[in-house]
DNA sequence: ACACTTCTCCCATGATCGGGGGAGGACGCA
DNA sequence: TGCGTCCTCCCCCGATCATGGGAGAAGTGT
């Protein structure tokens, strides 16, 4: 793998100075190949239509659509192996946690804030074939914390006062099951499902299921 | 905040070498304090009982034990509030999913492997505390893949379609208030909150409460 | 034996929720 | 001008929820 065939690289841009700089970049790198670069949604379909670059540099605030979308055209492509579906590394300048989630699991393989420094950029293009996933530190940290919230609780919390069986009605509940339906998983009546939920009520000093929830998940309880 | 006391550091590192050059880098820098260096678990603990530092980078393979189990010790105070918490970042050349796995799950807020240049290191554990969370890009991969594995199937796609109206009802409801509630805070009236409701149910295909705020959850609109 | 907790179930009541309609006004778009 | 969407609000109804109370059985610990 030393002398292998320069990276194809599309970029999908609407400012226009930072994609020249984007491209210029690209265009110096020996080991990259600048296939296309576009400003708007339209432009990129057109051109992956003509060919998919090996890695796309993509902003998510396009004129005329979503960056969302063209990520999730490039990397579910219905047809193709995984060997040949484009890497998709995320550029702009939001980095609150919706941005993040919705471009990751619309299939971004990195995600980096438009202040990373340009040699970067460089380097992440050049590994995320390879298996790695540059992300910026900020947003780093949703993910983070989402991974850390999706944990077992033995994990992350012991849990508080709850018994072992209020802990399966709040784990149903949580689910979305009614207080009727959680008691059929169990095998008992709806009324000692409602007597679980009021005893959960007050050791969590809640009033509804949603808080319930909530509060659980704060504290790691699911 | 641009001349807080400095942050107090403590390496917890077995290999000599290492140790010192980190430590050396962590006092040449104006903006940090060298509050510990230390070779192994027994030491870390003593260490802390002394006093907690702001950002702990944490070596996984210590001769006496487990740096996971120091993690957790330092993240999981029992007392103490969020803000004096603090920050962990692992170091080590153990780039694989499961130390990675554990390391985070035990409250790890960075994760940098050892070839990573000490620039990057020094960078890390300045923005720690600002809720940033240094990764090695060969780290996120890991995080990456299991974030779009725990997602649901149908989790990529629509919810846009949800109206200004819609997500302020769904925000509301998200943090446990009534449909009476979320009116009055709305100043509209109590049918008109059920209205969206109905629609929410409707367009995300749920049939309760807590069923949208997962769904809207795991769409990162919350 | 006694106190304590947990789990189980019951009663009742009022508020809220979920689902089915319909309807008028405001806005943008063709 | 029509068409569609959004926001607003209304009716109904049965199911569920939230909250108050009480009570028996089983186990733990004193």
């Amino acid at each position: 793998m030393h002398s292998s065939p320069p990276l194809k690289v599309t970029l999908v841009e609407d400012d226009e100075p930072i994609r020249q700089e984007f491209a210029r970049m690209v265009r110096e790198d020996a080991g990259l190949a600048l296939l296309a670069a576009v400003g708007s949604c339209a432009e990129a379909r057109r051109s992956f239509a003509l060919g998919k670059p090996d890695v796309a540099l993509i902003d998510l605030g396009l004129p005329d659509g979503d960056g969302t979308d063209l990520i999730r055209e490039l990397t579910y492509p219905g047809v193709g192996s995984a060997a040949n579906t484009p890497s998709v590394i995320v550029v702009t300048v939001f980095g609150d946690e919706a941005h993040v989630v919705r471009a990751i699991a619309a299939g971004a393989h990195g995600y980096l804030l438009k202040d990373t420094p340009l040699a970067e950029f460089s380097r992440a293009i050049r590994t995320v074939r390879d298996g790695s996933s540059p992300l910026s530190p900020q947003v780093a940290r949703h993910l983070l914390k989402r991974f850390t919230a999706s944990l077992p609780p033995a994990a992350t919390t012991p849990l508080e006062a709850l018994t072992e069986r209020e802990r399966d009605v709040l784990r149903l509940v949580s689910q979305g099951y009614s207080g009727p339906e959680a008691a059929r998983q169990m095998n008992i009546a709806p009324s000692t499902v409602a007597a679980h939920i009021k005893s959960i009520y007050a050791k969590l000093a809640v009033h509804s299921r949603v808080e319930a929830v909530n509060r659980a998940r704060a504290h790691g309880l699911l």
